[in-house]
DNA sequence: CTGTTAACCTGAGTGC
DNA sequence: TGCACTCAGGTTAACA
């Protein structure tokens, strides 16, 4: 399940095989995901090259020479795989941007819960962009601000962090690691925040994120990255999935319980 | 404005 | 072996 990490392991992976790779075709099998696959695609894409593979929070932006950008989230389940030769399509293997000189990119998305959206040069923003908060590893991001946004709220601390409008990045996994390592509890409402807490949790995302990000990300069942490797953070987990398990600071057993409707994990000793 | 909930979707896992 | 069921989860739209 691609969070940031994940993604950016995807972009790095993308980015050396197809920049400066020239579209030939766009082949969309199945336009029913997250949202339908724009029919300008297949007829506005074909001749340009690929310029650069950019990332905003889970977005990967593909940078074509028109000027138009391409719109891919990965939802849930989605790979995005580069080939020399593209084999012949297997089931969820829903687009295919075919190279000139052979090849190209395709996304396979069992789940469907990921997009492939088209960003014309003429729109000045996109709404799904628009909204989106800094980047985790931005200076924007910081514990005065966190602090800031956060007061007057009674959202629990978990899920104000998962807000893609308080930075983006901490999905489900990410926002309990760092969680456990700010050692704030989850269920705090975000406007009782301390800015100490604001302050360590802004560090403990990054030091999460990155450990992360150097490892390949987490493979839990349908993560892999561009080379179809799996990640290798999962070993680092302290919280996640670990509901009923010793605490491996203090051997307190964790809790667990839905916060925002989402499975949550939490030491009730160490985070207060 | 804030906060909560349902919806999208398929495959894996579980219990019988 | 197979069926019925639950769960996983990013994001938005709809709702209170």
């Amino acid at each position: 399940m691609p969070e940031l990490p994940e993604v950016e392991t995807v972009r790095r992976g993308l980015a050396p095989h197809v920049i400066g790779r020239q579209i030939a075709t766009v082949v969309v099998r199945e336009a029913r995901l997250r949202w339908p696959v724009p029919a300008s695609l297949p007829a506005d894409l074909p001749g340009q090259r690929i310029l650069a593979v950019d990332r905003r929070g889970k977005y990967l932006l593909l940078r074509m020479s028109g000027g138009d950008t391409v719109l891919v989230h990965l939802g849930m389940s989605g790979r995005l795989r580069v080939f020399d030769a593209l084999p012949a399509p297997v089931k969820h293997d829903h687009v295919d941007w075919t190279f000139v000189g052979g090849g190209g990119l395709r996304l396979n998305d069992p789940r469907r819960f990921g997009a492939v959206l088209h960003w014309p040069q003429s729109q000045t923003g996109h709404a799904l962009l628009d909204h989106l908060g800094p980047e985790p590893f931005d200076d924007a991001f910081n514990g005065a601000y966190l602090y800031a946004r956060s007061r007057g709220k009674q959202v629990a601390t978990k899920s104000f962090l998962m807000d893609g409008r308080t930075v983006v990045g901490c999905g489900n996994i990410y926002a309990a690691e760092s969680l456990f390592r700010a050692r704030v509890r989850p269920t705090l409402p975000a406007g009782k925040l301390s800015l100490p807490a604001c302050e360590r949790l802004v560090v403990a995302a990054r030091a999460v994120l990155r450990s992360a990000i150097e490892q390949g990300g987490t493979t839990l069942r349908d993560f892999a990255g561009a080379d179809g490797l799996a990640g290798y953070f999962q070993q680092d987990l302290r919280v996640y999935g670990r509901e009923g398990q010793p605490c491996r600071v203090c051997g307190t057993t964790l809790k667990g319980q839905r916060i925002g409707q989402r499975a949550s994990v939490w030491c009730p000793k160490c985070q207060r």
